[in-house]
DNA sequence: TATGAATGAGGGTTCATTCAT
DNA sequence: TATGAATGAACCCTCATTCAT
C-alpha cells in the first residue's frame, strides 16, 4: 500500500515523476487546504493540464490518501524508526522532538508533514489507515515517557496529556515559525527540548540555574 | 447588512438569533473546514435555506470575520481579562492555561475558538486586525513566561518558544479530547499544568516527588 | 388604464407618491436597465424597503407597466396633443421634433421617455397595448410626412423611412447629449431640425446659403 | 483562458466554433439584452452546457466584450475600411450609409452590430477601450460632413448633430425594420440616404424633383 | 403604511472528472 | 503520456416575492 509507486492499478510510473507530483500537490494542498486547491492548480503547478494529471492519479481524494502515506513513510523513515532503538528513554524523546521539530521545518518535508494534520477529509477506511499509523507514534511517545517516569528521569505526569502536549507544541510550529526569523531552527529544537525536558527532569538534575 | 445585529456594531436588539449562527456556522466550518463547509449546510444546520441565511450575514467570508471577532471577544472576556491582573507571573500563566484550556474543552466555546486558527482564508484588513488581536494574547503570554523567568519561578527558557508551546499543546487539545473519555477536564488542566508548570519551576521548588 | 393612478386594485394612493415612485423607479431602471436594476435598489432609492414597495406596486413587471404608461401619459400630453391640430404638416413636423427632442433631454421625463424604447421586456397583451399607443406617434409622423410631401413643402422621400429616420435621430440622443456639454438644448433642437427639415424642403426654399 | 483562440490574440486554430459562440451570443443579448440574456440560455443556444460554455469564455462580461470586439472588427472591416479612403466627402458618407445599413439589416452581422451599443455594462478599461474604437467612426462621420460642408455639397448643418442623427437614424433600423416586410433592403438604403443626402444637398444641387 | 424575516428559483462561476484523440 | 472539449453537480450569492406583525 504505502511502497508500490502507482498512480492507477498495474502501471509503473518513474518513482520519481509521481514523487514530484506528490510534493507539488503537497506543497499547494499545503498553502490553500485540501478543499482550496483545486486540481486545475495542482496541475498547472506540475506543467500539466487537469487531464494530464489523472493520468497519474485516481482521484483527488486518492491523491491526499498517497500524500499522506508519503508523508507517513517519511515520518516513520526519519524520525520514528531513527528513534526507536534508543535506548535511554529520555534521549529518545528529546532526539525525536529534535527531529520532528526538523520535520516540520524543513522545506521538502514539511508541507506533506502539516498535510498530515489537516481536518478530516478522508473517512471510512482510507481514515482508518491513516490514523492507525499515527497513532503507532503516539503509542510510542506514551511508552516513551512512561518509560522516563519510571526511570525518574523525568517527573510525574500523565503521560498521555505529555504526549499530547508535545504533538500539539511541535504540530503547531508551521502556524509561527519563520524559517529566517528571529530564531534558528537550532534555536527552536533547543527551546523546544527545553521547555519539555529541561522542565520534565526531576529536580535535582536541572543545569545549575545560575552559572 | 440590513438586520438591526451586525456584530458588535449593531443595536442590542435580538442578537440571540445571531450569535446562535455564529456559533452553529462555528461548528460546521471547524469540524469541515472553511472551504469544506459550506453555506448550503450551514443554513440547513441553522434551519434556514441559503437565501434565508444571506438575510442574516453579508458573505461567507464575512461570516468567518465575524465568527472570529467573536470568538476573540469571548476568549478575551473569559481568558485575557480574567488573568491579566494577577500579580504572580507563575500563578498568572498557570490560571491562564487552566482558562484556555477550558475554552477549548467546552462545548459551547470550543469550535469558536478553534476556528481563530483557521488560516490562509482572510486577507488583507480583516486578516490585520484578527491578528492584532490574537498578538495582543501571544504577547501577555510572553511578557508572563519573561517574568516569572525574572523572579526566578521557572527555569530560563526562550519566553517565545515557551509561548507557542503553551499555544500548540492548549489549542491541539481540540484534535485528541473526548469529554467523555478516560481523562476528565479537571485532569487535563492539571496535566497541563503540570508538563508545563511543573516542568518549569526552578529545581529547587518542585513538589515533593513522593508525596 | 392609464389615469386611474392604483397601486393595486381598490387602494386609492395618494398620487403624488405614486407618481414620485414611478419617477424614481423610472430613473433606476433607465440607468441599470430593466434587468439590471433590483427591486431592493428601487426600494432604497425610494427610501422604503422592499416589503414597503410592494405596498404601493403589484409587481415589478408591472411597475414597468406603469411607467411605460406614465411615459406615454407624458408623451401625448406634452407632444402628441400639443402639435396635432397645428394646419401646417412642416411646422407640425418641426414642432413635435423640438418637443420630442426636449422630453429626451429634459431631467424629469428624459428617463421615462427613454425607458420606453427598453429592450422588449414585456410580452402579451401588456406589450401589445403599449405599442398600440407607440403606434399613434408613428401613424402620426408618417401622415405629417406624407402630407408635407403632397404640399410640396418637403422632397419626395419615403414617408416611413423618414418617420423611423426622425425617431432613430431623436431616441439616440440620450445615448451621447450631455446636458452641460458644448452643445445647448437650443443647438439641439435646431441642428436636428436643420437635418431633417432644413434637408428636406425642396430646393427652392432653403434660406439663402450665403447671405 | 485555455484554449487556442483567445479574441484576437490567439492562434488561428480553429476560430469557427469561437466565433460561432459569439455570433449565437450576440444574438441572444441584443434579443433580451445583456441581463436579460442568462449564461444558462446562451449555452443552451450553442448546444453546450453551462459548464461547457466556460470552457470558451472567461466570463460573461468578457464575452461580451469580445462580441463588441469583433463587432467593430467586422464594422471597421466592412464599412469604415471601406470607405475612409473615397475621396468625394459626399459620395464617402452615402456610401458609409449604405454599408452602415446593411451591417443592421444583414442577418449575420445585425445583432452584433447592436450590441456595440448596449451601454452601462462595460466599465473601466474595457469600456474605454471600445469607446475609443467607437469614436474613430463618429470622428469619421464627423469630418465627413464637415469636408462635404466645405466643399458646398450639403448645406450647413452642425457636423456633430448630423452624425449623431445619422447614427440613430441607422441603428434604430433594427427595432422596426422587418426583412421580409414591405420594404427591400435596397429600398430603405435609398430612402435613409434620400432623407439624409438628399435633404442635405444645398438647394440647387438637388435632382430635378420632377424627372 | 410599512417592516423583518423568510423563501424558491435562478444568477454566474468553478469543481472534479471523463473520454475520444 | 498527454490534451482539448465537455459535463453534472455544486459552489456562493441575489432575485422578486410573500406574510405575519
Amino acid at each position: 500500500m504505502n511502497q508500490a509507486v502507482q498512480g492507477r492499478e498495474g502501471v509503473e510510473l518513474a518513482p520519481n515523476r509521481y514523487r514530484e507530483i506528490l510534493e507539488i500537490a503537497a506543497r499547494m494542498i499545503c498553502e490553500k487546504g485540501y478543499e482550496g486547491a483545486s486540481i486545475q492548480q495542482i496541475a498547472q503547478a506540475c506543467g500539466l493540464t487537469k487531464a494530464g494529471l489523472y493520468y497519474h492519479i485516481q482521484s483527488k481524494e486518492h491523491l491526499l490518501v498517497e500524500i499522506m502515506h508519503y508523508g507517513m513513510d517519511l515520518f516513520e523513515e526519519r524520525v520514528l524508526s531513527q528513534v526507536e532503538s534508543i535506548p535511554d528513554p529520555l534521549e529518545r524523546l528529546r532526539t525525536a522532538m529534535a527531529k520532528n521539530v526538523l520535520m516540520v521545518t524543513s522545506d521538502r518535508t514539511k508541507e506533506i508533514t502539516i498535510i498530515l494534520h489537516e481536518h478530516a477529509t478522508l473517512t471510512g477506511d482510507e481514515l482508518d489507515r491513516i490514523n492507525t499509523r499515527k497513532k503507532r507514534y503516539v503509542r510510542f511517545l506514551e511508552r516513551s515517557f512512561s518509560e522516563a517516569i519510571a526511570t525518574g528521569q523525568i517527573r510525574r505526569v500523565d503521560p498521555k496529556v505529555a504526549t499530547f502536549a508535545f504533538l500539539g507544541a511541535v504540530n503547531w510550529i508551521y502556524k509561527w515559525f519563520q524559517p529566517d526569523g528571529h530564531i534558528s531552527e537550532e534555536q527552536l529544537v533547543r527551546g523546544m527540548q527545553d521547555v519539555f525536558f529541561g522542565g520534565l527532569e526531576p529536580r535535582s538534575s536541572a543545569k545549575p540555574e545560575g552559572s
